[in-house]
DNA sequence: TTGACTCAACATCCTTTGCTACAA
DNA sequence: ATTGTAGCTTTGGATGTTGAGTCA
């Protein structure tokens, strides 16, 4: 809303930037002036001019050095090796190799070795030079070491000049730029997230196993057994005790600790505890790669371990807690979780860190005295062996369990418990810890707990504590054990973020048992123990903790769109300052007075308006970009600092709630670009209906209501990022009057059913072209098999096609064993393979000639027939094979070259000629039995699949044909060959079809172009037909009211669609059968299209015709092949022209089978051509 | 030893309504 | 002639987070 005013002008000031007034163009050249300056060469200052070729050089070579090799001058001394190998690989011009070779060692690995850093520092400078400004150069420069540039006279020039041998530049390594890659990768902080959320579910699940063993009755009994008598007496004597009026909490507790002490003792000093058994403590990134041998427990050997007393730490505390629940003792198992810290992000570990602290610091120290110019080179050097040690130390690491040994003898850590116990002390209302293994204590945790372990323990952190009741409840009891929860644990743990907390939340409690979902009044104590604490847990100590504190925090830290408000500290804090010991006394104010601002128009998309008269609480900069790109701000881009450049923040208390404006006139508000902006729901006007359906505007264009189109947010696709990257709107439905509401989601609905029903039956007739493509290749191989015979050369070919094309082999040998894919093309497959045959890649062969063909046909009979010729031709694979198959007497050779420009199964399926022909023939005439004479309910099956599938049904409607298919094959060979193809086309309903349409139907064919027809014709051509059923029965079951309707059954469920509509919105009927007159009229002055080339091949009866000059005419010519068989003997003996007349007689409409596929394609390449655009030109 | 500080190297957030040429 | 759309460009800048190193 910053624009309200300013918006009209805008366009104007637009308007006039983009016409003339140039002075902004001018003015505003900084940018461009860098680039250029940096493209410059001269500018950059004369001192540096020995330099400056080489980066050039660099620049344009893109890194391919010939001639230098860079080193420092330590490096000059020490590494004499290196560059000599470098010279004398120039020699042989591969330095290009190598350099790159260095630069790939020094990004790959954490190489630090010099020749690497030298040549990136080289680099990087090179970078900020043309980056940077002269100033900044200037400080650049200053890092080249010219102390040594007397070394290298600067007769370096000239050799380099002349492109020869070699030149020497020293640079003094700039120490800043030596430390990089120290935390890793992008992909390896997702991995250790990954791993830590990985962890902390199998440590929750494990502890819930652990829990429950805890808690076995027979475990329990035993281990009561054996308490020792004098425990017993005292245990109960505390409970007579507990029962006493008189007693005070005090000395229940006290009585009750005393028992745990005692209970404590007997535990641990009856345990043997295996140092060497294998306990969880937190790994460190590295020891994680290692492959650890599973250590198995099962409740069988912790039931031993624990009767037995022997076992692991945190076995024996796991028995501690049985041992208290078998007397009663209502007792927690502690479980201090130690999942990998997916906050650390060092690529080397602290273990080796400190290792190598240590090393590091006794071999400079070796090192600086036995060399003391040579610090730097010693420096990089050992940070190389750092790395290898790290290696060396990890692997050690890894290759065992820690023990306790390892852990003070290698790293002095102090132990730490992993598990505890708790015991809850129903008088005092309070939890007492008990760890009888580790520090042997019990303690009621005030402040801090012992069994905090510092923050500087490696292998031991308390993040996440869990406490498992006996009932299975889990509880995160991590405030309890934590001194500094708020400054230091917070940010380690996953709960840190949203998604992390609620993750974990959902995480225990799916861990909890049922029954202990819900709080129990224990844990309501637990809670507002936690809350005493997290208040008593005051001020952090450092600085650096009160970032992201959740109670205080400091104003040096705040935000940038933050703002305290009020300002009232809360405390202060003494800085510990290196500078001066006392330090300075900052102010800690409380989170809750800090106050998130927003410019005007981050308010505005929130959907909050400022109040009048409201202050900015803050302000901010423009960025570069929003300046430079804001024509209101051209005045002052420069140089002017004014209030311009600024963003003026606001609070959100001096915002109110956009009220939208008032609907005058009946006409609903817009913004400046036509759209009404709906980012919240309260911003929609009074009396109106945001509808977000995406067919919304459809629908109200359709309907001719007033609607405005809602834009409810912006996309910022990514593209040419920058500041403002390129922000498109978001429009999401309209909005529009209340009373439509109805009206346009019905609307909306019937949109998207007829969306749904047309990419459903463009999928179906797809998967219909490839069935159809299949069954003329069928149809020519057998045609050649029978009139040339086989060619044995290609059996091979053969089989794979027939492999390909695999239901017919398995058809015949009744083949089950692919159910799912028997039958042949699915979904998947259709669309896949198809959809790039027929609208997908031009480069396909198969697409290119198929497509042709299609289009080819389609041309063909809209255009004139001397065109015929010239699309032919604009099809050069496909023109060539043409001509050699009408050239060719040979037609196997032609039909290859025909069939091979097709597809490459085709491929296969024309140079098959196989010995098994009756097993071809049969499979041939199996399936297109299956196909032909079966009248398997195509739909259903379409439906599913998007091709019809010939599954057992098929197979056991008829058991009996597949028996007698051999014999019925050869009765027909000996009958005669072609008959067979004819045979085909006569079971094709095709034909009946044809004549009936041909009859009545013809003129309402002619009038849909829709996939509708294409796909019932289809289905005639097929015989799988739906229409043809119904065509013959409609007078069953269709309740289409005339016979007519019924013919052109896809244009009645249009009209049945609309007129639902209508029916429903009587209001707007009237546009609707604008709609569908229009429509229909349209439908009647277009022309169908023809059929695939090769099914006039495939009709072709005789077989002398099929590789003449009239073959071509067929195979672009079909219909009338189609249409009848002896008048396709006519039409080859007809030249082109007759033909195309013939197409607008209604024969050639007969033969819409074909037609109608390519309407598909029509209907395909221009998919829209449906209903909206109409709509929308209508209205 | 600790914490404040700086630096480097990323990561992440904020941004919040095009233009032109060409094809259909 | 109008309308729809593909392709363009070339890479933002401030802020936030983390680890390493330094210093007192």
């Amino acid at each position: 809303m910053q624009s309200d005013v300013p918006s009209q002008y805008r366009d104007l000031l637009k308007q006039a930037i983009r016409e003339g007034s140039v002075t902004i163009n001018n003015e505003r050249p900084l940018k461009k002036r860098k680039k250029h300056k940096s493209a410059s060469p001269d500018i950059v200052p004369t001192n540096t001019a020995s330099k400056l070729p080489s980066r050039k050089d660099f620049t344009n070579k893109g890194g391919k050095i010939e001639v230098i090799s860079l080193s420092s001058g330590e490096e000059l001394s020490n590494q004499e090796g290196n560059t000599t190998e470098v010279d004398s690989k120039n020699e042989k011009d591969k330095i290009s190799s190598e350099s790159n070779k260095i630069h790939s060692e020094d990004k790959n690995d954490d190489y630090t070795g010099n020749n690497g850093d030298d040549e990136k520092d080289v680099y990087d400078e090179e970078e900020d030079d043309d980056e940077e400004d002269e100033d900044y150069d200037s400080d650049e420069f200053e890092d080249v070491d010219l102390e040594h540039a007397p070394d290298l006279p600067e007769s370096a020039l000239p050799d380099y000049q002349s492109e020869r041998k070699e030149i020497n530049i020293p640079l003094k390594i700039n120490k800043r730029k030596k430390k990089r890659q120290t935390i890793v990768s992008r992909q390896e902080r997702q991995f250790r997230k990954q791993i830590h959320v990985l962890y902390l579910f199998t440590m929750v699940a494990h502890g819930v196993s652990r829990n429950s063993w805890c808690s076995d009755p027979k475990l329990l009994k035993e281990i009561k057994k054996e308490i020792p008598n004098n425990i017993r007496k005292q245990y109960l004597e505390y409970l007579t005790h507990r029962k006493l009026e008189k007693a005070t909490v005090s000395s229940k507790t006290r009585r009750l600790l005393d028992i745990l002490r005692q209970l404590m003792i007997y535990w641990y000093k009856s345990w043997t505890i295996n140092e060497n058994a294998p306990t969880i403590y937190k790994r460190s990134w590295d020891e994680l790669d290692a492959a650890v041998s599973r250590q198995r427990m099962s409740k069988r050997k912790f039931i031993k371990a624990v009767k037995r007393h022997t076992g692991s730490r945190d076995i024996a505390a796991q028995g501690f807690v049985s041992l208290l629940r078998s007397i009663g003792i209502q007792a927690r198992l502690i479980f201090s979780l130690q999942p990998p810290d997916f906050t650390n992000l060092s690529q080397v570990t602290s273990i080796a860190k400190k290792h190598n602290r240590k090393i590091v610091k006794i071999e400079e120290k070796i090192q600086r005295k036995s060399e003391n110019h040579k610090n730097k080179g010693v420096a990089a050097v050992s940070q190389r062996d750092r790395l290898l040690n790290n290696l060396r130390v990890h692997r050690s690491a890894k290759t065992r369990y820690r023990s306790a040994d390892d852990i003070e003898e290698n790293e002095f850590e102090e132990l730490f418990p992993v598990f505890w116990c708790e015991v809850w002390d129903k008088d005092a209302k309070q939890f007492i810890t008990v760890d009888p293994i580790v520090k042997k204590t019990i303690e009621i945790v005030k402040t801090k707990s012992v069994l905090e372990p510092p923050t500087t323990s490696e292998h031991n952190n308390a993040y996440y504590v869990l406490g498992y009741d006996r009932l299975g409840g889990v509880r995160d009891i991590t405030r309890r054990y934590t001194e500094h929860y708020n400054a230091k644990v917070r940010k380690k743990r996953i709960t840190r973020d949203e998604d992390g907390n609620d993750w974990y939340n959902s995480l225990l409690k799916g861990a909890c048992t049922i029954r202990r979902n819900k709080q129990n009044r224990i844990d309501k104590f637990e809670e507002l123990e936690f809350e005493e604490r997290s208040l008593r847990e005051g001020m952090p100590n450092s600085i650096q903790d009160f970032k992201n504190h959740p109670i205080y925090v400091l104003e040096s830290q705040l935000k940038a769109n933050e703002v305290l408000r009020p300002r009232i500290s809360c405390g202060s804090i003494r800085k510990k300052n290196k500078y001066n010991k006392t330090g300075e006394l900052v102010p800690v104010y409380k989170r809750s007075n800090v106050q998130i601002v927003r410019s005007a128009k981050a308010w505005y998309m929130r959907g909050r308006v400022l109040k009048i008269g409201e202050r900015p609480m803050k302000s901010r900069k423009k960025s570069k970009f929003v300046i430079s790109k804001d024509p209101d701000n051209y005045n002052g881009s420069d140089a002017g600092e004014d209030e311009d450049d600024v963003v003026r923040l606001y609070a959100e208390s001096q915002t109110k709630k956009f009220v939208p404006p008032a609907i005058v006139g009946g006409e609903i508000p817009r913004n400046a670009f036509g759209n009404i902006d709906i980012y919240r729901p309260w911003m929609i006007p009074e009396g109106c209906v945001h509808i977000s359906d995406d067919r919304a505007e459809r629908a109200a264009k359709i309907m001719g209501i007033t609607f405005v189109p809602a834009a409810v947010g912006f996309d910022f696709d990514g593209g040419s990022k920058g500041g403002g990257s390129r922000a498109t709107v978001k429009i999401q439905g309209v909005v529009t009057f209340k009373e439509y509401e109805p009206a346009v989601k019905l609307i909306c609905q019937g949109l998207q059913e007829y969306d749904e029903e047309k990419s459903r039956r463009r999928t179906q007739l797809i998967a219909f072209r490839a069935w159809k493509i299949l069954f003329k290749k069928m149809d020519i191989i057998n045609r050649l098999n029978i009139e040339h015979g086989k060619v044995s050369e290609q059996k091979d070919k053969n089989k794979q096609l027939t492999d390909n094309l695999d239901s017919s082999d398995e058809n015949e040998q009744g083949d089950e064993r692919n159910e799912g894919d028997e039958g042949g093309f699915i979904l998947g497959d259709a669309q896949n393979v198809d959809e790039n045959m027929y609208f997908g890649d031009q480069n396909d062969d198969i697409g290119d000639v198929s497509d042709s063909e299609f289009e080819n046909d389609e041309d063909e009979e809209a255009e004139t027939d001397g065109e015929n010729t010239e699309e032919v031709a604009e099809e050069p694979s496909k023109n060539a094979s043409l001509e050699k198959t009408t050239d060719n007497d040979e037609n196997i050779d032609s039909e290859k070259h025909v069939t091979g420009d097709m597809d490459q199964n085709s491929e296969n399926s024309d140079d098959h000629v196989p010995d098994n022909v009756n097993q071809t023939q049969g499979d041939y005439e199996d399936f297109m039995n299956k196909i032909g004479l079966n009248s398997v309910s195509s739909g259903e099956n379409v439906e599913g699949d998007g091709g019809f599938v010939i599954d057992d049904t098929n197979k056991l409607n008829l058991p009996e044909e597949n028996v007698k298919l051999d014999e019925i094959i050869e009765e027909r060979d000996q009958e005669d060959q072609l008959p067979r193809s004819n045979d085909v086309v006569d079971n094709c309903p095709e034909t009946e079809s044809n004549e009936k349409l041909s009859g009545n139907q013809e003129a309402d064919y002619n009038k849909n172009t829709d996939g509708n027809d294409e796909y019932e014709t289809f289905m005639h051509t097929i015989g799988l037909d739906k229409s043809s059923e119904k065509s013959e029965d409609n007078s069953d079951g269709e309740p289409i009211s005339s016979p007519e309707q019924d013919d052109k059954k896809p244009m009645d469920e249009d009209d049945a669609f609309i007129q639902d509509l209508s029916k429903d919105l009587a209001g707007y009927t009237d546009n609707l059968s604008a709609y569908t007159n229009e429509k229909k009229h349209q439908k009647e002055t277009t022309q169908d299209t023809e059929e695939l080339k090769i099914e006039g091949s495939v009709g072709l009866k005789n077989p002398d015709l099929a590789a003449t000059d009239d073959d071509v005419i067929y195979m672009s010519e079909r219909k009338d092949v189609s249409s009848s068989s002896t008048e396709s003997q006519n039409v080859t003996t007809t030249n082109p022209q007759s033909m195309n007349s013939n197409e607008k007689s209604p024969i050639e409409i007969s033969s819409d089978s074909s037609a109608e596929i390519i309407d598909l394609d029509d209907g395909n390449s221009g998919e829209d051509d449906g209903y909206e655009f109409e709509y929308s030109d209508s209205m």
